[in-house]
DNA sequence: TGTTGTGAAGTATTTCACAGCC
DNA sequence: GGCTGTGAAATACTTCACAACA
């Protein structure tokens, strides 16, 4: 069914459309590529392409089954089952992580917590302990953890992301500013904040001058 | 100097290559383009190529000179200049990019902080109180804030990031699992955590097929 | 009729490869 | 000799436009 390689591009916007698709109550209804393209910030072609690439599940003359579109985009992007999530730092954004709704949600289940601080070690989020980072490896292959959510500082990123693939990971959300150089057969997405806000200070940099 | 518009990949790209170049502790010392594209996860003509475009800064044969370039960088990506910022919700996240340490030493200073929640309406963080949002355009306006952090419930996001365009705001760093609609002459990141995982899921539920 | 699915055309971005300069 | 800067070539992505078909 999926011929190519899928660009990023349209992965984060079938997302989108899985977005949209959860926004519509009425069940049994159809939605086109037009009215997709419209709540996604892109075109109706781009919509019809982005799902070609996985198959063939609208109606021409019609539309898109909603119920249909939506159960086939959970299964492309695989959140048609739970995911056993373990956080990696319990500071700030660990906890901010921890309790963000639409990870539960969505299926992303954490299932461990870790920090090497003393202090934190053995103290309760939810129902969760903190552990320390000991026996990392042997807790989240025990615990069939499959993502990481790597939020701890710069320094020790890389050796935390090394430890979490021999623990078994097949993916990565990587908080740390750093490339993390782990194995091509695990996944990593990197989360850089300050590279969003110097995105930000480029583009209204750039007007000015130009104006 | 800019001739076209610069691609977003590139400007991805610049903030890496000024990270790096922070991490040369030797001033003096010059890099080359293939040093940075090791640094980078690129190619060295990628790294000229986007150089390139803001005019040439290096010394053929010897490459470039670390200092120079680091500074020529932080003008281009504007973080030569503090950039004022409010942070706008209170909440989980709100505190943990108040928190994070990054931002503050890059030159964005949060000057504001607000949240339409009574209880912590009045409260302190660090020395700054949190500010209800009766004001809230002409609170922005008078301090001058340039950058807004956007880290309200998806319900109320168009609503404050319309408001914080009203107070003068010229761009948005923006959490809201939203589209917000806004003028194009204010710029726009969206940071959103969901589409992130999504990715992941996506790309190990391929690999799985895949083989 | 209305809307999909998709080759073909059009753009955008990356990579190549080499002249030009230190 | 070594490394940059840059057109030209290659590749990737998006948009067009229309046949196919419910």
């Amino acid at each position: 069914m999926v011929r190519n390689k899928i660009p990023a591009s349209t992965v984060r916007r079938l997302s989108h459309y899985l977005r949209s698709l959860e926004g519509f109550a009425e069940e049994g209804g159809t939605v086109s590529s037009e009215e997709l393209a419209a709540r996604g910030q892109t075109t109706a072609a781009q919509v019809r392409k982005d799902l070609s690439h996985f198959g063939s599940f609208g109606k021409r003359g019609l539309g898109y089954q909603v119920d249909e579109l939506r159960d086939r985009l959970r299964q492309i992007l695989g959140v048609d089952r739970p995911w056993r999530v373990a956080l990696i730092g319990a500071g700030r954004v660990g906890l901010a992580l921890f309790e963000y709704p639409a990870f539960r949600s969505r299926g992303y289940e954490c299932v461990a917590i870790f920090d090497n601080d003393p202090e934190k070690v053995g103290q309760q989020w939810g129902d969760l302990p903190i552990h320390s980072v000991d026996d990392f490896e042997e807790t989240i292959r025990r615990l069939q953890v499959e993502l990481a959510i790597l939020a701890v500082p710069a320094a020790s990123a890389q050796e935390m992301a090394r430890r979490a693939v021999e623990g078994g990971v097949r993916g990565i959300l990587n908080f740390a500013p750093i490339r993390l150089n782990i194995p091509p057969s695990v996944t990593v997405e990197d989360v850089n904040l300050v590279m969003e806000l110097e995105a930000l200070s480029f583009a209204i940099t750039q007007s000015e001058r130009g104006e």
